[in-house]
DNA sequence: CGTAAGATGAAG
DNA sequence: TTCATCTTACGG
């Protein structure tokens, strides 16, 4: 049996989002601040973590100005560091289904919510980067998920083909 | 106060 | 398809 260390690097490549205004009624900023969302309104790189269905944590990423009430819902991941970390995390063995969901990959990262409020830009033990070797991948704009009002925006975006995605 | 819905996930 | 599970928000 393989001993696995307990903490260390994890990483992944975001590969489906999903974007939330505050004009947008699916937005949990649409009827303003509250007490619940207050972080979207906050600086642009910061997260948001929200509670839901009384069991599960989702990541949001603000962005735009302060006070614009502006998100994006990390959905999934393509792991890439720390897999047997995660696997650990999830209590799962399959690699497809450690972060193919927005609170899936809260569990798999072992994301602390209270980050809640806190930037991710410098130096958090949370952090987003841009890749410097980007490579070329196509996006595909479709409807969000689980949401009841506002469906006709196509505001979910994945790359095309990632097996790293829920599948429909 | 009471209550219902909710940016989900896992099991059957 | 159903259910687990609980906070927030809103109506009375």
């Amino acid at each position: 049996m393989n001993i696995v260390p307990r903490e260390g690097v994890i990483c992944g490549r975001i590969v489906e989002v999903e974007a939330y205004t505050q004009g947008d009624s699916a937005s949990h900023s649409f009827k303003g601040k509250t007490l619940r969302n207050s972080p979207i309104f906050g600086d642009a790189g910061n997260a948001y973590i929200y509670f839901t269905y009384g069991m599960h944590y989702c990541l949001n990423i603000v962005n735009g100005k302060v006070g614009q009430g502006e998100a994006v819902l990390i959905r999934a991941l393509e792991p890439l560091l720390g897999i047997e970390l995660m696997k650990l995390n999830r209590k799962t063995n399959e690699v497809y289904n450690l972060t193919n969901g927005p609170a899936k990959l809260m569990q798999a990262l072992g994301i602390p919510k209270d980050l809640n409020g806190s930037s991710l830009l410098n130096g958090s033990n949370l952090q987003l980067k841009i890749p410097r070797d980007g490579q070329a991948f196509e996006i595909i704009a479709d409807k969000r998920i689980g949401i009841t009002r506002s469906k006709e925006n196509l505001w979910r975006f994945y790359i095309k083909d990632s097996p790293y995605i829920r599948k429909k």
